[in-house]
This record gives structure tokens, sequence and C-alpha cells, in this order.
DNA sequence: CACGATTATATGTCTAGACATATAAGTCAA
DNA sequence: TTGACTTATATGTCTAGACATATAATCGTG
């Protein structure tokens, strides 16, 4: 959750709902240093006096602070500011579509290969399969600008996802087409740093050698996996950013 | 913000409060696809009626849903669930000692170098200052079971954190120590791989030309920077990993 | 002094109302 | 058909109460 984000527009100068403004006051507080990690933030009653409200309207901007992790409640003790959390950072990755046409670039897809199997031993491995069962695997490259972006190697499970069996992945790239067309419940990224070999470094148009960039992405719908995909980039152009708050 | 994440224990079986079970009924019923991206859930008279409550009840459940980007509200047309969010994943990315504490290893601290200088136009650069100032440059290294865990390459501003002056980083890895003492507002992690170079692979005991996993992050407190840090991570052996529940 | 029982208190949740406000939908005129 | 105006309605916020519950602080006892 966003905290500090409700203005839409810096300019628009509307007052805030009075719950808001509380939140925004403490918050403001907290980030500050006013009031370090251990302080204790007034009670609601105090704070209905100083803000002449009922305690539902405090006890609201309260809630929402605790529920950010901001601030700490314990009955009967109060409020207390907590200590700077671990560092935690949203990563967005999105649909490297989406990704790429935010950037202004020209998105480009090639499917490599496409095949559908009855499930190797690998292949049940990798999804957690306990059962034999049928799956996609696909190959495929994202370009921006004509440039090679992304290589893109995937399974997917079709016991999981039998719509995916009927889906043109030649035209629509499977990250697009899961993300609108499957729900996810949960979903696990695995970063590191590998050098291309020979495939890859084809596939992207490095050097044999060069670091590359990967991420495993595995993706479950309430116990059963979706998807495992798994993709190269270009280790030295590429970068993924997380911009955050913390406490 | 995690949802569902509420009780403790699965096996305490406590009757959750009301609103909370409001909340975890429409939560689920999203999250299996019963009710689609779209699907205008009941309006909150009705759940007032379902759940025989009155409107605060629900409306604090789906105030949060709404916090939790699962549903939008719109005023006089309804609360409708929303389509499956761009994948973004909370990115625990932790104080390295407490990382590799949390894995049941010793951790091992070695301050490679620590010089306090004024800053050159590099240094400027790179924490974004306006102004001349002194600052501290670090260079250490971080191991795990004595096996070399990370490098790491930092610059504090001593104008913005004067207290640096004082610290012993000779005892305290330079980033525990900021952690505990310095409140930050904002920071920016980018991930990126290279190639170990001499100086690198020598320090992570790994061979040039190795695939590193590239960590820069900058911290800042309300406009002004903190520390500048870039780590340096044995790609092939280091994870990152991030875990998370999506809609 | 140590330990158990009691009490005071701050938060957690909930109610039955209220008015404000954005906007979908309907109405009517050009 | 289109645009402007009106209206109905669902959400957004707020109030002044209520009882429940966890627990810090106090008190009493051995």
């Amino acid at each position: 959750m966003s905290l500090a984000s409700d203005q839409a527009r810096p300019g628009a100068a509307e007052k805030p709902t009075l719950y808001k403004r509380i939140r925004l006051d403490i918050e403001t507080r907290i980030l500050t240093g006013e009031w370090p990690p251990g302080h204790r933030i007034p009670f609601e009653h105090q704070l209905m006096a100083r803000y002449r409200c009922s305690r539902m309207t405090v006890n609201k901007a309260l809630s929402e602070l605790a529920r950010a992790d901001l601030i700490e409640r314990r009955r009967r003790a109060g409020s207390f500011v907590r200590r700077p959390q671990h560092l935690s950072a949203v990563l967005k990755i999105s649909d490297i579509r989406a990704e790429i046409t935010a950037l202004g670039r020209s998105y480009g897809y090639q499917l490599i290969d496409c095949r559908r199997r009855t499930a190797t031993a690998a292949d049940r491995a990798r999804l957690g399969m306990s059962t034999a069962g049928k799956v996609i695997a696909i190959a495929c490259r994202h370009s921006a600008d004509n440039v090679p972006f992304a290589v893109e190697d995937r399974l997917i499970d079709l016991s999981t996802v039998p719509e995916a069996a009927t889906a043109d992945f030649a035209r629509e790239p499977p990250g697009s087409w899961l993300l609108h067309h499957v729900p996810w419940t949960e979903a696990e990224h695995t970063i590191s740093a590998v050098v291309a070999d020979d495939r890859t470094a084809k596939a992207l148009d490095i050097a044999v050698g060069a670091p590359c960039l990967v991420i495993d992405r595995y993706t479950w719908r309430s116990a059963r996996t979706v998807t495992a995909v798994r993709l190269h980039y270009p280790g030295e152009t590429h970068r993924l950013v997380a911009r955050f708050k913390g406490g």
C-alpha cells in the first residue's frame, strides 16, 4: 500500500478529508524523524480533542497507519512509531509488452518455438506436477525498437489452464495472454545473473560470455502451478528498478 | 500490504471479526476467479442485509480491499473487481547481516577501505550533491560461513548524516549502522548483471568474467541523499527471491 | 521481594443514524 | 441525434454513542 499518494494533483489544493489530514500529519512527523521509532503517538482521545472529531475518525487514520506498518498499536499501552522496516521494495515486474510500450518504444515479438507435449520428467519437476499431463513449452523473444530485449522460455500446465490450448501464441505473447486470461494468486520471482551461453547469446544478439540478468517466475493459482517462465535480459543494458518508500 | 495474512495460526480457529470475514469472503471470490475482473460486487446495503450488520462494518471491509487495489469503488456505480494487477512483488532487500543470519549462517565482515574526504566531482554526481561537502567512502565485504557473500562500495553524505563521522565502520557494517541510526524516506534500487572485473573477482573469490548480480541503492531523506551503495553478489550462487500475492 | 489477583485504560469492533458528493441514468429541448 | 439539465443513488466521510478485550499498572499476600 502506498501512503501519501491520495492527492492526484498537487496544484488542486482541495481540502483533504479530516481523517486523511490526521494520517498525513502523523506520517509526516514520523518520516521527518520528529517522532522517532518507539515514540508513543497521542492517545485516540487526545487526538479527538486536538482535531475536534469523533473517535472513529481518529481510529480510521491510525488503523491505516498500522496497516501500513508505520505504527504499532497495543491495547492499553497506546500506539508507537515502529522501527525502520526492513528495506523492502515494491518491485514492479510488469508484462514485458506493457513495460516496453510504457517506455515509448515499439514492441516486437517473435515466437521461436511452441510445442504441446505430454509432460516429461523435467517438465513435471519444473512445474511441480504430481501427475502426468499435457504442457505447452514456448520459446520466444521480445524486442524493443527492433533490438532484442529479452528471451523467454516458458512452460504452461494445461491441466491448470486448459484454455491455453486454444490461444495463439504466435500472435500474442504468452505472458500477456496469461495476464489477461488467468487469475493468479501467488508467484515467486528469483533474480540471478549468468553469462550468456551460445543459444542465449544468439537470441539476444550479444557475445557469448556477456552478463545476463535472469528472472525465474513461478505462478500459482490456489496451489496449482499455472506457469514457469525464465527470462534472460542482456545484463548491461537492462535494469530492474524498484522505487519505494520506507519508514 | 499483504491481505489474507491476519490469521496467525491456522489451528487456532478463533472466530475472526465480522469485517474481516466479509473482507476474506470477497477476497476469496476474487482470487478463485468466481468474481472475475469487472464483476460488480454487491452494493453495501446488500452486504449489510447478507451479513446483518451496519453499513460502517461493510464499508470497512470494502475500503481495505480498495486500498489493496483488489477492487475499485465508484460513486453511484458500485464496487468492481479490478483487472489483475501488473505483477508487482514486495522484494525484501534486507540488511545483509540480517539476511545472512536469518539463513542460519555465520556472518563475517571485513572493512577493505574507509576514507573521509571532500566530495570529488564524481562523488557529487553519484550523490546528487549540489554543493561541496564531506563524504565517507567505504569498501567492504560481507561473508557467510567464511565464504564471500557480497562486496560493497558505499558513499555517505556527511552533510546529510553528520553522525556517521563518529561511527566505527571497522566494527559495524555501514548498512546496519545506517539502518539503525538514520530514518529514510525513500530509496531506489537498480538491479543489473555484469561480469566480474579483476578487483571484484578477487574480493569475491570468483573468476574474472564470472557473472555478478549488481544492486545499486540510493537512499534519500526528504530530498537529501543519505547514501549511495553498490553491491556485487556472485551471480551463480546468489539469488534474490520475491514472493508475493496478487490479484 | 516475588508472585498472583484485581483494576483501570487504550484499543478493537460495532451500531444506527447523518449529510456530502460524484456520477449514471433519465429527461427534455434544440 | 445530440447536448444540456435534472435526479436518483452508491459511495465517502463523520458522529456519538456502545460493549469487548488485552494488558499495564496497582494492590495484596505470602
